[in-house]
DNA sequence: TTGTACGCGTTATCAA
DNA sequence: TTGATAACGCGTACAA
């Protein structure tokens, strides 16, 4: 409960020079410098964070908006947010929003009142003209595939990348490509359907419907994915998997239920976690960790470059699976 | 930028009433609260939280200590406190660890110095000692299996079902047992480790080293020691895995190996998470979710029963491991 | 090198 | 039903 004044009057100084102690200000003599040191040792003193957010108007916290952290994209994420969050002494808020609009404005309303000086956007569901009115009210960084110019974005080329993938399975003789995807509406799930239908489009197949399978995240939506397979009539060859854990699903629903990989049907994935070395799945890498450690630091770089696109490099593990 | 002070003056009215309209106190007339809306709406008003917390001495943010968010047994611990913590409109402050004690001092400094009203030990390395002299600060919660009385604690009875894991084994056939650990300093490990002992004396099983693999928690962990149990000159028949995660990796180590599973070694472990399921682990289930949202009402509950210990319920999932 | 005095934006108290 | 004013605790011009 001890505070600044209480500290000065016991050391004899004013709160100026405890206040310079406190923060290793030049100019404060060192009997002085002792005497305050003493006094707050003696009153237990500890300043109270909200009055210098308050003096400083800044938090030194970070927010980040993802729909949920109970997943390994997530989850390493933050593990690399977290890692450079600690090299430049921010505290990292969460805004799990499980895609609802209302809480992305919960974190953005956080933004504008102060609460967090900066905020990423692992994954969002807002619009970017809602967004856009949050312009003034502190830095925001995307990670996602975007074209906008307004914020600074991070991510690996998804378009490119699902294209790759694409190429990749069709050398290896499938034209029957079905895949699976987060949700519809994500700004990179756009970006792979685009791919999808340019190279479909090229090779002369027809865009199935019953082949796009959304809402696939976790390992058991992959297990589940592929009990739909064994119902479909017209089979594909090959699935590109959303990640890891729906390639596990996918390899485990397969092997359940009797289907050789790849020959009757051959998997490739996103990500490259443990997981898919492990289970010697075919995956394309992304530097999760790193995309979550960049968009800290250009969190704080946002002054200089206010609208940068960073695109980061994506690469294939070729393993048992194609 | 404007101020409570600036809509007081654009209303014509005092702050003190803007700051009801605010807070929907009762005692303001319907036109002055019209006026105080109108001027808040032209002067894009947003109340900054800082001074807030200053005037009220909380901040309705709560911390949560673990040592890393990228494992699911601490991310699914998170989610559930998100879900729990949002019913109660509280904000998250992640403070990731690795199990440095320094870090955890952090997040101890931090609810001293009020950024936090709560912490929640989701996993802990510093002393019960050291803890103790934050008794003052604020709501702590410890979710391990604790026998301390200062502070709340959450968590399943570890040694019990330790126990309960080894008894299944042992009416197996096995007296052969190995098991895994996430490290052994934790208090959960303790326990673990207790009840180890006290079965192995039981019938007349020497307690054996190489038998005991720490530093055991993810996938890869698993499948390493696999690696390291085909080196072992005399073999284990059965395996007690730390979780899910670390079975997953053991079970497809074995695989890739030559051994089958449960014939050359079984497999139980804890969690039963989806993964357990999917790759039909035997698995002892630990309510994760649960307890993350307990630690949660228990923070804000601890007014008035600042020190009990809840004990939640584990259960067994006989699947094809054992 | 030191201190005074004010600002930060809000809530709480008390008098009217 | 309203408002003046004092906290809340710290940072920082500016003066000395």
């Amino acid at each position: 409960m001890a505070n600044i004044r209480e500290i000065a009057k016991l050391a004899g100084v004013s709160v100026t020079t405890v206040s310079r102690v406190i923060n290793n200000h030049p100019y404060v003599s060192e009997n002085k410098r002792k005497a305050v040191l003493k006094a707050m040792e003696t009153l237990n003193y500890k300043r109270n964070i909200h009055a210098i957010h308050l003096a400083k108007g800044r938090s030194n916290m970070i927010g980040i908006v993802l729909p949920n952290i109970d997943h390994p994209y997530f989850s390493q994420f933050v593990e690399g947010v977290a890692e450079e969050a600690i090299k430049h002494h921010l505290q990292i808020v969460l805004f799990q929003t499980n895609y609802e609009i209302a809480k992305e404005l919960d974190a953005l309303e956080s933004l504008r009142g102060n609460l967090i000086d900066g905020l990423i956007f692992c994954s969002r569901a807002i619009s970017l003209d809602i967004l856009y009115q949050y312009n003034d009210y502190g830095s925001i960084v995307l990670c996602e595939d975007s074209d906008q110019s307004i914020y600074p974005s991070i991510s690996i080329p998804h378009e490119q990348a699902f294209q790759f993938g694409l190429e990749y399975l069709i050398a290896k003789g499938h034209t029957k490509i079905a895949y699976t995807l987060g949700r519809r509406e994500g700004p990179n799930s756009f970006k792979r359907m685009q791919a999808y239908e340019k190279m479909m489009k090229r090779i002369n197949q027809n865009i199935r419907k019953e082949w796009i399978f959304d809402k696939c995240l976790s390992i058991t939506d992959g297990s589940e994915v592929m009990s739909k397979f064994k119902a479909l009539k017209e089979k594909p060859t090959a699935f590109l998997a959303t990640n890891d854990q729906v390639a596990a699903g996918l390899l485990l629903g397969a092997k359940k239920l009797g289907y050789t990989v790849p020959n009757d049907i051959a998997i490739l994935s996103f990500d490259n976690q443990p997981i898919a070395e492990l289970m010697d799945i075919s995956s394309i890498s992304i530097p999760i960790k790193k995309i979550g450690a960049l968009s800290v630091s250009t969190l704080l770089d946002t002054n200089n470059q206010s609208s940068k696109k960073m695109i980061l490099p994506f690469k294939l593990y070729e393993r048992s699976t194609v």
